[in-house]
DNA sequence: CGTATGACAACAA
DNA sequence: ATTGTTGCCATAC
């Protein structure tokens, strides 16, 4: 098949720092990236979080875009939404404060 | 090997 | 704030 090793290490170390997104908080793609030890690789965090099974315990929701939106298209963006507001996090006006909802560490 | 595409991002105007 | 451009990484054809 055309997996190598190298992908499935990638996709290990994003979920690994996926998983450690705080409840109640957000990281941006470029963020996930970079963590995972892959920087300026934002779309590849997008092309991973895309594969995830629906089913997944992974916060993929806690993963937007560098401007606070939501990249997910509809009906996906419906659920990310409803699933952050869950966790306290609401959007105003189509947007996540990121000020105050950016996890650092 | 070139081109197009995508749950992105930084920057210019 | 908005729009267009360029850069980035991987994948599909």
């Amino acid at each position: 098949m055309g997996n190598s090793n190298r992908d499935n290490d990638a996709i290990l170390r994003f979920c690994r720092v996926l998983a450690e997104i705080p409840h109640g908080h957000v990281v941006t793609y470029g963020d996930l990236a970079e963590m995972a030890g892959y920087p300026r690789a934002a779309r590849l965090a997008g092309q991973i979080l895309r594969k995830l099974p629906r089913d997944t315990r992974l916060p993929w929701h806690r993963v937007i875009n560098a401007q606070g939106r939501i990249s997910l298209p509809e009906p996906g963006a419906r659920r990310q939404r409803e699933r952050l507001e869950r966790e306290g996090i609401a959007l105003i006006r189509g947007r996540v404060d990121m000020k105050r909802y950016r996890w650092r560490p």
